[in-house]
DNA sequence: ACAACATACAACCATTTAGTTGTATGTTGT
DNA sequence: ACAACATACAACTAAATGGTTGTATGTTGT
């Protein structure tokens, strides 16, 4: 995962209607309309979060009918943990073997 | 943790240079400035960076003499990572059973 | 065909952010 | 005592963010 898919996974994280938004497509699909109603704000307002979080990529659409259907993408929410993981390495004191890590292509 | 702290904590992760700053107080302390002489920018940006950290609870400091020494605190990132746990096992179909989980203390 | 619906996007506004420079406050070593 | 160092913080700027309203485009069901 390049600094910048970083940048935007944890800025899209960064937001609690988003973190909401994330956790009701992990759960199953939803239309944005219907992940709309379930918020005190504009259809506006919430579909640029959707937008947010599917230009992160923890977030897919796919049409149907007039709909967009949204769903989360899991594979993403694991790419985040595991930056979070290697975080902990580092602190495991790891660090001194990182290139021997790269050499076996982590 | 409260969503304010999630907030918090994704924010000050969404920046290379924080997750950077970071990466090195978990491998081992470091001085304010020792850090700052690690990045293109000045000083006050990257105190300012450290103190982003420290407010998410993801780096805490101690006085040494004039120096205020930085270090990262693992257990925050580990609660970073249950939160993720948690979207994954809400991806995993486990959301009916949420009620269930709370009554056992998860 | 067409009215209603679902989505996308532009323009705008207020607030926050990431950087800058400059200044103030402590701490240390001679 | 004092010069140099380490940190903190204020004030400023440019850009990004999270919200709004309004408009355009495509899809559906009668």
């Amino acid at each position: 995962m390049t600094e910048e898919q970083a940048d935007a996974v944890f800025r899209a994280l960064a937001d609690r209607t988003r973190r909401d938004i994330l956790r009701r497509v992990l759960a199953g699909e939803h239309s944005v309309s219907a992940l709309a109603a379930g918020y005190p704000m504009s259809f506006a307002a919430v579909q640029k979060h959707v937008a947010v979080l599917e230009r992160s990529g923890l977030l897919t659409k796919r049409r149907h009918g007039r709909e967009q259907l949204a769903s989360g993408d899991v594979e993403a929410v694991r790419s985040v943990a595991s930056m979070l993981d290697e975080l902990e390495a580092v602190w495991l004191g790891r660090i001194a073997r990182i290139d021997a890590l790269l050499d076996k292509e982590l």
